[in-house]
DNA sequence: CCATCCAGCTGGTATAGACCAATTGAGCCA
DNA sequence: TGGCTCAATTGGTCTATACCAGCTGGATGG
């Protein structure tokens, strides 16, 4: 990787970040600009992709990444909540909402039979109208009677779970990682198959510590910072060394 | 990319994962093998690294990844004891301890004032004797005045705060994201500058919740799956939508 | 005024070949 | 036996070119 070229790349993100489309120049163009190659160009855009400093959106073309959002995963605000909190802007769209025989990961996450039906909703959100989030929950129909035919995409999911059902989420168990996103998400996210993301997995319980429903988030990963704060478990106050 | 060579490439992982080395065979076998170009072979195994499949060593070649190790965020285990417990070999690599001027990012977190004199100790951390670890530690002196003349490759720091200095730890902040690796994190790691890595960053505070030390973890992302479990905070239980 | 169509542009993917730099292992020497 | 040198090998980076596929926006037609 020609670190110079990277180097030699950012006015043109600082230019980008002051347009309006926050949209960088063609590769084409940059490629003549910079006397080099598609692929050595390429080669540095997706190193600054890593960085999380550019993101592209599927033949659309390259843009320079806004500030990411900051996600408390203890605060557990809903989404909205959190997003305009943090003076940006918010929006979800219901990409599915439908009954389907539960995958295996599913069935164990829920511990319920594998194939046994589950109700799984889709949906993108979006910060500042840019699709920064792909979201998959599964849902236990016998908790959530008829809960698809409520309007999903401005509804907070927990909201009705309160109102509606009268569940309120107790303990919540946390899977992250660092995964690339499958063809549906990309394809939410107009993002390219394979486009690294951060992949956070959820499992709620209710008040008595029977698993209700489970999600898996899958962010562009320039898009989010996670923070969390709390005092040691079970006393002893151990840490990694 | 072509998702038929990734798809070819797989029988490739499965006998290297069975070879003593988890070696892949070099670039120019495979593209021979397969009948590409160096070109896109390489781009199909950058996808197989991003999906944590695959890792590289700089200049050394292609590997594939073992399983991902858990990291319970809230257990807060010593590294070596939540290697162990996983049936996996841990060790420590002492890089660099020395008094240096505190950055601005770790002036800010541990509330002290920029360029005032900090320890930092940076180490590598093994599992299965692969480098996926880099962390930087930054202590403050006033709390743990010559820790630097203890043997800091074998102790765990927490250890030390203990029974040295009679220090535990109360409070601990996080943040998380993913990055980049830095020269510096890069050379530690046999990795090449640029490559993928989940970051752990932390704030450590005592019993009366002065910050104490804070440290910036850098792991090869294919390397680990966070976990955490917690019942909200401040009795409301709501969580995001 | 709105829906449709299509050309042009953009990124996505691929081929072919070249030189550089670090690693590594074989062979040599002390 | 142990350390050193050096050549082969491997990945790292780059040039040059080509065709495909999907998005986009302007022209067209109802």
């Amino acid at each position: 990787m020609d670190r110079s070229l990277q180097e030699r790349l950012k006015p043109v993100l600082a230019e980008a970040r002051s347009e309006k489309g926050r949209r960088l120049p063609s590769e084409r163009e940059l490629m003549t600009r910079f006397g080099t190659t598609r692929i050595t160009l390429r080669e540095a855009l997706n190193a600054l992709e890593a960085e999380g400093r550019v993101y592209r959106e599927n033949r659309r073309g390259w843009f320079v990444s806004p500030p990411r959002l900051r996600y408390d995963l203890l605060a557990c605000l809903p989404f909205h909540e959190m997003v305009r909190s943090q003076q940006r802007s918010a929006r979800t769209l219901l990409l599915s909402a439908e009954e389907v025989s539960a995958p295996a990961v599913v069935a164990r996450r829920l511990g319920i039979a594998e194939h046994a039906p589950v109700y799984r909703i889709c949906r993108a959100r979006l910060v500042d109208e840019r699709r920064v989030l792909y979201v998959e929950h599964h849902l236990l129909p016998s908790c959530f009677p008829q809960i698809l035919e409520f309007d999903l995409a401005r509804e907070s999911l927990t909201e009705l779970y309160r109102r509606e059902y009268g569940i309120r989420v107790g303990r919540v168990s946390y899977e992250l990682g660092t995964c690339v996103l499958s063809s549906a998400g990309a394809d939410a996210l107009n993002a390219v198959r394979g486009s690294p993301a951060q992949r956070i997995s959820r499992i709620n319980h209710d008040q008595n510590g029977r698993a209700i429903d489970c999600d898996d988030e899958y962010w562009r990963h320039d898009a989010i910072e996670l923070t969390l704060s709390a005092a040691p478990q079970g006393g002893e106050a151990i840490r990694t060394s």
